[in-house]
DNA sequence: GCCGCTCTTGATACAGTGTATCGACAGATA
DNA sequence: TATCTGTCGATACACTGTATCAAGAGCGGC
């Protein structure tokens, strides 16, 4: 025997098997931790102590890896409820927390047609929950709520950042963008819209979303009425 | 005289001075081409006869660019309209027109907090029409629609683009993924799903887009009537 | 008209990306 | 034991965004 021969590190005896979820899970944990960019053939086969194209034996493209991704955290959207409305608002509502808990979600969402199986049984949920209503509304009415909620969560999650960006909380981003803003409305170009910003309410990320989506879902429930 | 010295080009009398404004229109006109892959410095750079460290001195990064383009194509969305319902729906027609000609808008919208000039105009245009409307209204109203907006657009573009990706028309689409889907409903985890997939309507995307929108709108027209 | 300074400009370089290629090695078969 | 087969990973390629820095152009002072 060689002297110099490495032993064998004893606290992995053996190495789990390479598997699409474990590849998965280990993106999926690389983007929860320093988001998207971070997710790298390269960085995702290190977190797994395997070399790079280790990974094409499992996924085609990295593309199908962030495919993967996004049908992994649909695991997490199951919509419950009694009811059409009950069903479409937790739709909407364990969507965005999921989006809250796996921020990267929102450079994802909507870019990509999702057919995986958590997608899937995320619509079976809903569709299931629909029992009643009219086939004609039903499937525009799941439609827009999901454009809904792809742009609000969007929406919302890109202003997050932009506030952690620029020092903390709200009074930071003001201080960064205030000077261009204040500048910009001073030139007296945007008096309406100045009015709006200044007079209107400051509503937070929570009321936002459900002031939106409810004007959604009455106009839904007026369609089924009448 | 050298006589090896190369004389000017003729039919470029004088290179038009770089600017912020030229950047941005190179870098749309190679995205609207062949997508926002196609938008590289160097490739931008290269459009306009000029090294790619060039542009540092016009842009700071390239995400600002990014944000320069998306700014540039709000200038084709000046939302027009008598009241406040005229208003919001031509925002969002104007928008996804918007979408149509440059698909990659479809990639960035919702993605960056938008405060360049042309969408600041796009919003005093929105805010100056909703004139009447209650204030605490005006504002999730306008949110709403923007966030519908923008996962309406995404949705309907990715879906566009995965058809053409797949042969060009609708039946080839079908034909692509059809097995799988037909095999996955085959196994009978998503009754409810195939049920509205088999019975439902067919809405084309104009239809899609208008549908929801008017839910929202009704929704909205709801609360500002009660 | 010429020198020296400042600012602009572009070549080079660096670290990182997704992925193709292909030699080496392990395990199975004869 | 010898050969075949299929898996694995090192190396390589083309490309990305961007930092650095030497060369050059334009210009003021003598």
């Amino acid at each position: 025997m060689l002297v110099w021969e490495r032993p064998e590190p004893p606290d992995r005896p053996t190495p789990a098997p390479l598997s699409r979820e474990r590849i998965v899970r280990a993106a999926v944990r690389l983007a929860d931790a320093d988001g998207l960019d971070a997710v790298s053939l390269r960085k995702v086969a290190g977190a797994l102590d395997v070399g790079p194209m280790r990974l094409y034996g499992y996924i085609a493209t990295k593309e199908e890896l962030l495919d993967l991704m996004v049908d992994a955290v649909h695991a997490e959207i199951r919509p419950t409820g009694d009811g059409w409305r009950e069903v479409l608002r937790s739709l909407a509502e364990t969507t965005r927390r999921a989006a809250h808990r796996h921020e990267w979600l929102a450079d994802l969402i909507g870019g990509r047609p999702q057919l995986g199986p958590n997608t899937l049984a995320s619509g079976e949920a809903v569709a299931a929950g629909m029992g009643g209503v009219d086939l004609g509304t039903v499937v525009p009415a799941i439609a827009a709520v999901n454009a809904y909620v792809i742009g609000a969560v969007r929406r919302e999650i890109t202003e997050r950042r932009a506030e952690r960006a620029s020092g903390m909380d709200q009074r930071q981003w003001q201080a960064t963008f205030g000077p261009y803003l204040r500048r910009t409305f001073a030139t007296g170009r945007f008096p309406a819209l100045a009015a709006v910003v200044h007079d209107g309410p400051h509503l937070d990320a929570d009321r936002t979303f459900r002031a939106g989506l409810d004007f959604l879902l009455d106009g839904i429930g007026a369609r089924i009425a009448g």
